[in-house]
DNA sequence: TCAAAGCATGTAATTAATTACATGTTCGTT
DNA sequence: AACGAACATGTAATTAATTACATGCTTTGA
């Protein structure tokens, strides 16, 4: 039974828990959460403002999320965002819920690779160095972030969570850029 | 200009692609694509038999594919559809299309990891060794179906495409584990 | 001082995807 | 002969996500 008038969000909607999760870190704006999808968690998950706002103000209803205005210059409006103790909760029960799913990795030059018949297919060898570059690239841009961001234990032992995932997305760029090596014609 | 009355797929839809792709290695119907997505390509992308016919009906409309009934049994009424060569053209556009896009990997474990701060967190040792299981017996179910499925290098010749993903689905796999496995404690 | 890039917030329209609803047939096993 | 699993096809309702529309302020550098 669902209450009129009242839209619930469904369980498994991940946005507002990540929403959640970024703001515990510390209290921001909607045009800080969009940067964060852009940046240090865009390897995982994206969302574009036009989401974001929207989702902020259904959290605010629920009650999970607060704002307080401030002015930054002499009339640029923004809203600070903070959880409530009912989002912390919230953000808790997620993190210690059981992640039992194997998500589709949704790659599409790997989509295209299974449509591909033969090995001496002439568009192999274009496509994979297409891509070698592509995550050699990133795994470029990974590398680079790690160093600045994570320059010595201490940054690490800070944002022990932020570090394991990029180490976990250097990796991966690393294995598929080998991976795709092995089949690269020299 | 959009004309009226006649919705056009999106260029970016790629359930369209895959659909004509699965279509080109032979003639099937809806649930035979249903059960494809639960198989072979399920580890890449997922879709349901909901989304499935009223697209196979809007690729029929635009003149991409074309259905033959056919009836098992008495009266079971099946459609199987085939490429026509409109169909067959475009997917060969789709592939031969550079694929320069980064998709982000929506694994939601990682996400969680991500919103602990501390190496000493207790959540973190339990959260592994879930994850270490689920995909250690991820990686043993597509190392059993490379085995079924390619026996032998003739198998791997026919579907040359098919075999370099399973391949690189169980290498992503391997070091998924090997990664996890690396901060798992004794 | 002016222009461009970036900061900041929103809504509308559309499309993609999931979940639920709905129905009927065939095959294999007990 | 009866039952359950798998085959087979659809629509409806809802939710998630993208793209487009819309507006205004601040900072930086030429």
């Amino acid at each position: 039974m669902k209450s009129r008038g009242m839209p619930t969000i469904g369980q498994r909607n991940r946005l507002q828990y990540i929403i959640l999760g970024l703001l515990n870190q510390h209290p921001q704006t909607g045009y800080d959460l969009a940067k964060a999808f852009e940046n240090e968690i865009g390897e995982f998950w994206q969302a574009q403002h036009s989401q974001i706002y929207p989702m902020l103000k259904r959290l605010e209803a629920a009650g999970e999320i607060s704002h307080e205005d401030t002015v930054t210059g002499e009339k640029l409006a923004k809203k600070k965002y903070t959880l409530t103790s009912a989002g912390r909760e919230k953000l808790v029960t997620w993190v210690s819920q059981p992640s039992p799913e194997l998500t589709p990795s949704k790659d599409e030059f790997i989509l295209k690779l299974y449509f591909i018949k033969t090995a001496n297919d002439p568009r192999i060898q274009p496509m994979l160095r297409e891509q070698y570059q592509l995550h050699q690239s990133q795994l470029h841009h990974l590398q680079q972030r790690q160093e600045t961001v994570f320059p010595n234990q201490k940054a690490i032992d800070q944002a022990y969570g932020h570090y394991l995932i990029l180490d976990h997305a250097i990796e991966r760029e690393s294995h598929y850029v080998e991976w795709l090596a092995q089949y690269l014609e020299k």
